[in-house]
DNA sequence: TGTACATCAGTGAACGCGCGTTCACTGATGTAC
DNA sequence: TGTACATCAGTGAACGCGCGTTCACTGATGTAC
């Protein structure tokens, strides 16, 4: 990562940039953090990474393209946090919530890339591969740690049915926190996460 | 309710329209169901009532209140769908699992209309009292559900945590099917219904 | 080590588009007398 | 019952805007000999 650009001025590049790629991704991720998903246009990224408008598309094939990679690097980043917060405990139940309360918190502090993670929807998905990939493996923690939980506490659902629940929850929370404003102090919880595990302990 | 105008040929009508603001929001919501949200703008909306793209400006302020009329009337329609299915059961138990079907089965038959009743986000409801209004009105009905099968249930959380646990759980599964194409066939379950039913029978 | 040349990654100008919104207007409606 | 007039709900043309994308180009890089 070469990390230098990312706001025209200061220092000197040449011509050529170095990894133009990785710099818009970059450059989309602070426009989403400040400008919301409404502000991203592939013009918008351009400026931002100090560069002409056309220059995208030597490294991706249309808006679509940079909008996957983005949405892809979010995914990698939710698998890990999720990933890291399970690390932290044994009792499979404690994995299990850890994940929620990862997804939740990665979800809160990334709002409008995680609304970009989501809303391209569907066909963002069959399109593109890498896309497909990284949201599997976000997904493959929350099915892990849900089997796990499952194989300890004896279950006659479908495995299915229980990681469908446990995903709806924390993505409905999410959301809820994201696009409603609810407010964890309102609902008598301390903070996002309490009020993530608290939510989580009604569900078997 | 006129209902006529919607496309412009036809039935002729005179200079003026009659209910205009009613067609305007009714046009909205077809667009919606044929385009999706990316389609919704107001020259569409206008052209599909079979009016001058000015003429809007008589009934709404600017295209974010006619999308606020649109979205509450959507939380009317959900409230309605979630009554309705609750009504038909007596149990406690299974009186909340019917609003939580009617919850999902209103998104999954409304999908761009339930994406724009929740993606305009906490602004819309802090700006338009009517919006918020008819938002309540929809949560009232998930909250009394939950609390009166509290009640009969015995439970020591407070009531909020309940709440927004199941609010999370349909808002979550809605999402999930329509942003991610989940699949209650894929999943174990015969349709959305069944889905949703295994899933809620997860939470206590 | 030096030169010719192909390739690659930039530039900047331009395309056409649909959008939200405003404006001066005009036709229809309804009310006061 | 008839007329003058205020009000209301339409029209159509125009504004400025930012967008995604394309194009012919040019500067830099790296490779073959």
């Amino acid at each position: 990562m070469t990390s230098e650009g990312q706001s025209g001025g200061g220092a000197s590049r040449g011509y050529h940039h170095g990894d133009l790629r990785a710099a818009l991704v970059t450059a989309a991720r602070a426009i989403l953090e400040e400008g919301g998903l409404d502000g991203l246009s592939l013009r918008a990224v351009a400026r931002r990474a100090g560069v002409s408008q056309a220059a995208p598309y030597h490294h991706f094939a249309d808006k679509t393209a940079l909008m996957a990679a983005v949405a892809a690097q979010g995914f990698e980043e939710l698998a890990a946090a999720m990933r890291g917060r399970m690390a932290a405990e044994s009792d499979p139940q404690e994995r299990l919530d850890a994940t929620g309360v990862g997804y939740v918190l990665f979800a809160v502090g990334n709002p409008a890339l995680f609304q970009l993670m989501f809303q391209g929807g569907k066909d963002l998905f069959q399109t593109d591969p890498a896309l497909a990939a990284a949201g599997e493996k976000a997904y493959a923690v929350l099915e892990e740690a849900v089997a796990a939980r499952d194989a300890a506490a004896g279950s006659d659902d479908p495995p299915g049915i229980a990681q469908t629940a446990a995903w709806s929850m924390v993505h409905g929370l999410s959301k809820l926190i994201l696009e409603v404003g609810l407010d964890p102090r309102a609902q008598g919880a301390s903070g996002v996460e309490d009020l993530t595990r608290r939510v989580l302990a009604r569900m078997r």
